[in-house]
DNA sequence: CCTTGAGCTAAAGTTGGCTTCAAGTTGCAG
DNA sequence: CTGCAACTTGAAGCCAACTTTAGCTCAAGG
């Protein structure tokens, strides 16, 4: 076992664009040593970073708040308890909020196959069973942010 | 209660800028009738459309894809059972994918809270409790798509 | 030593998802 | 019937997230 993979294997690993990842090291996403000859050798903890990355951009976090949390876990200072738990929930929230998305959008999709209608465009889209009132000034759909 | 909305209500009613609702219906996302003078009028309907969008788009699935969905639904001729159903079919497992992911994601960074370490570079990134094998040829993590 | 594939940088190009701009038209209140 | 906000279009501009290109250097096998 190697202690340290040279970029095309990084990206063989990973999946990702060798491109990419000096890209995201250039965003500050990624940290790599350099060889002699000015090559990267990246630890293998990298690995998790990238899968961290791209697991995060799958469900639509950009790379600069992936950029936040993983810059302000690892600080000079060693990261209080606090600090990490403060982090760790403020993400916990953002997670919970796009699964609660997630969840609602199957749910309506399931609710279709459920009762058995043949209109999607009216069973989901028109008159989903939800709280929202159409009617009325303050009807407002439940949108985040 | 109006019949249809000016696309300034459908703005203000969706949080969506006239201008994106401009670009998604040249896009083949949303449609409109038009007046006399060319204005667009939206049927209610497209508010729940806009609304789908939106959170679609939230978890990281593209407007091409978000359209193909749209669309593949209510053709020319009246969808059929198999129709709808496959494609819901096809959502839900993309949708449970999601879910998949941000749940993994939520619960590793839960369990660095619940295990009381204090670096999470550590112990997420490096080491989390999953059954990934960083060594041998074969390891990959997973990464769908 | 020489070749060849992997790596390096800086800069330019691409795609998706919009916004802004310019220049003109519509529709409703007074 | 007039005025003004709200609408129209097409084209250009912008930002994120990369990829591609050009021209070079490095490293390992024959």
């Amino acid at each position: 076992m190697q202690e340290s993979l040279t970029i095309g294997q990084l990206s063989a690993r990973s999946g990702v664009a060798s491109s990419a990842l000096r890209y995201y090291e250039r965003m500050g996403l990624l940290r790599a040593d350099r060889t002699g000859g000015n090559q990267r050798r990246y630890a293998r903890g990298e690995l998790r970073r990238v899968a961290f990355i791209r697991i995060s951009q799958q469900v639509g976090i950009s790379l600069e708040e992936i950029r936040e949390a993983l810059e302000s876990l690892p600080a000079a200072r060693t990261p209080t308890p606090e600090d990490w738990t403060q982090l760790s929930q403020l993400w916990r929230n953002r997670l919970d909020e796009k699964i609660t998305l997630l969840t609602r959008l199957r749910d309506d999709l399931d609710g279709c196959i459920g009762c058995g209608c043949l209109s999607l465009r009216r069973c989901i889209l028109s008159n989903p069973g939800d709280q929202v009132a159409d009617e009325g000034p303050g009807a407002r759909l439940a949108m985040p942010r």
